[in-house]
DNA sequence: TCAATACTTAGCCAATTGGAAAACTATCTT
DNA sequence: AAGATAGTTTTCCAATTGGCTAAGTATTGA
């Protein structure tokens, strides 16, 4: 919630937790579960769900001896805000581009 | 172009190479003119620069002693991809949240 | 109760990163 | 031609990061 954007760009400029976060957004899993797909030592996988859940991206909590990892939406949302507030300029710019490129198409013709 | 999430996440990580990007959205500008912004070392900030440049989300050219950069809006694009490929999913959770709150809210009342 | 399961904690390490200072090159301006 | 401007290159440094192994705790199943 209190999340910036530092640490929520940072947090997914990983594969690993890209992918953790991308399983999530489907289905909530146990920690093993998300292990699984992944090829390095527990704890290396453990501190990128920590990473992940000190960022908001994530919650856990624990149900016997398993941890269930469940997704944030509402961080995702910050992202999202961040890209609409500036979308409007940079696709101002993607359509010049692209008006230029048609130009020289009919140009060529 | 050929860049890949991972470059784009990390470079939009940090909060000077954030500003530089929205400032470039707005207008192209020399690095001098960027630099003021930022109270580091003119070493130091070029590098920030060389790093968007390099993750492609920005280029640049000389006139005379001076470096135009300008924003490469097709680069953003593609975070907005990959957004736009799980928003479905976690919007579907946020719409999941926000029900259960006002059936809180409903039965508080 | 005892072994297996599912994490957890603690340390260690190499590579990367964001910052600085110093010295250099290339272009104007006068 | 000389000085000022606008970058550029080089070298250094401390902190962070992503990975590992080894050893520990807490639950569950037989």
């Amino acid at each position: 919630m209190t999340n910036n954007l530092n640490t929520l760009f940072s947090a997914l400029a990983d594969p690993t937790r890209r992918a953790v976060v991308e399983h999530l957004v489907q289905n909530p899993a146990p920690v093993g579960e998300l292990h699984a797909a992944h090829d390095m030592a527990l704890p290396t996988f453990l501190k990128h769900i920590k990473v992940l859940e000190e960022t908001g991206l994530v919650r856990s909590h624990k149900l016997g001896r398993v941890r269930m990892v469940h997704i944030e939406p509402a961080s995702l949302q910050q992202i999202d805000d961040w890209l609409t507030r500036h979308r409007a300029l940079w696709e101002t710019r993607l359509d010049r581009l692209s008006r230029l490129a048609n130009d020289m198409d009919r140009t060529k013709s």
